[in-house]
DNA sequence: CCTTATTAGTAACCTATGTTACATTATCTT
DNA sequence: AAGATAATGTAACATAGGTTACTAATAAGG
């Protein structure tokens, strides 16, 4: 475990630092679909990703959700940083995008690395600049990017995550993460179909070239 | 200057780091409508607002921008912070919504106080959390309400940072900052004048009940 | 005071996206 | 195998919002 933790974790961090997150980590192996973070719990503690791939959702009371960016392994997640550090409910939701291997530390160790270790507080600034880009980049599609061109990158994006030519979802499902509705994305994947970018199966998506 | 600082930052921070703070930093009193951040460019120093406010855009080489978030008094930016730590080019344009006072400090010291200080600690930390926490919310405005609501909303925020009952913007720079159109918006606007909520004159918009 | 530029009003039209409704096909249960 | 359930295809229609074009009103400059 610790060698995987060095592997990755390695170049960014000391090694007496690594060797104390190794101590007081809980290291967790979590199924693809298991959900880390639910909206309006509260987080006492902040995953740092070994390897995998979490994907982070906003979501509504009615049903309504919207897919907001993933976390891959060298990462970890600012959403819970910020809210373990002011002991706010959390207010999206986390849920493996893959089989996943992370180490959970508890909150009061965050605070205290921050003060004795220079590269962690690099790590955790580096952090939350990831995620302003990452939001950023969220708005900047929903507000400029036509729904066939979010469709495209999402379709891409999801295949680099699983590292599959393929994507295992049904059109409802990919409905809801780009916040559309399910004959809409139906209609935009028989188009990009016929242009023979993609082939359709039931319950998957067959990549060719996007 | 220093009763300024202490009567807005008094609660936040040390007393010892407010003085530090009155020595290495720069006072600013700049006119509305001053640009203080150009995309493009490095960041070298991040403010602390004293009074005034500061509007965040994101702007791109075709001449499209997008209303971000405010900044007010007693906070700073999160996106300069961003840039500060990582020696990136900054990818927003900040301007003075109104009349602004502020102190800016040299990002050497940023770094520095947060290992010697904790209040400051904290205070950047809550920052990065409010500045993630106006993105999401920018993100779910553009995601999820009309347009006619966003407008409603811009209207009462506009008022309400300037102090006032009125907008001095043209139909024109309220399409720019909310991505869209001069005649959709001057469609909307008249809409809301018929329903009695607002009423246009030239250059300026009266706000009634919104 | 007259000309010009800026700002706003309005109509006609277009398109992307959402909605409803129903048919078809594949998969699962028993 | 038969029926139930879930996933997909497709057509018809509604609407928000963007575009173009033109007019009207107001302000600014000489």
């Amino acid at each position: 475990m610790l060698t995987d933790l060095q592997s990755v974790y390695g170049t960014l961090l000391e090694a007496s630092l690594l060797q104390e997150i190794n101590q007081v980590g809980t290291y967790r192996q979590l199924r693809a679909g298991t959900e880390i973070i639910r909206p309006g719990e509260y987080i006492k503690s902040i995953p740092l990703l070994i390897s995998g791939a979490i994907k982070v959702i906003r979501e509504y009371d009615d049903g309504e959700e919207l897919l907001l960016y993933y976390v891959e392994e060298g990462n970890t997640c600012s959403m819970s940083l910020a809210c373990c550090t002011e002991q706010k409910r959390s207010t999206i939701k986390a849920v493996t995008e893959i089989d996943t291997l992370l180490i959970v530390i508890p909150n009061q160790k965050l605070e205290e690395w921050i003060g004795r270790y220079p590269r962690w507080r690099s790590f955790i600034f580096a952090s939350y600049q990831n995620r302003l880009e990452e939001m950023l980049s969220s708005l900047e599609k929903v507000a400029f990017e036509r729904l066939d061109e979010r469709l495209v990158e999402y379709l891409k994006e999801k295949g680099r995550i699983n590292g599959e030519n393929s994507i295992h979802q049904t059109h409802k499902e990919i409905a809801d993460e780009l916040h559309s509705s399910r004959v809409v994305i139906s209609r935009l994947l028989k188009k990009l179909e016929n242009l023979g970018h993609i082939k359709l199966h039931r319950n998957y998506i067959e990549l060719n070239d996007l």
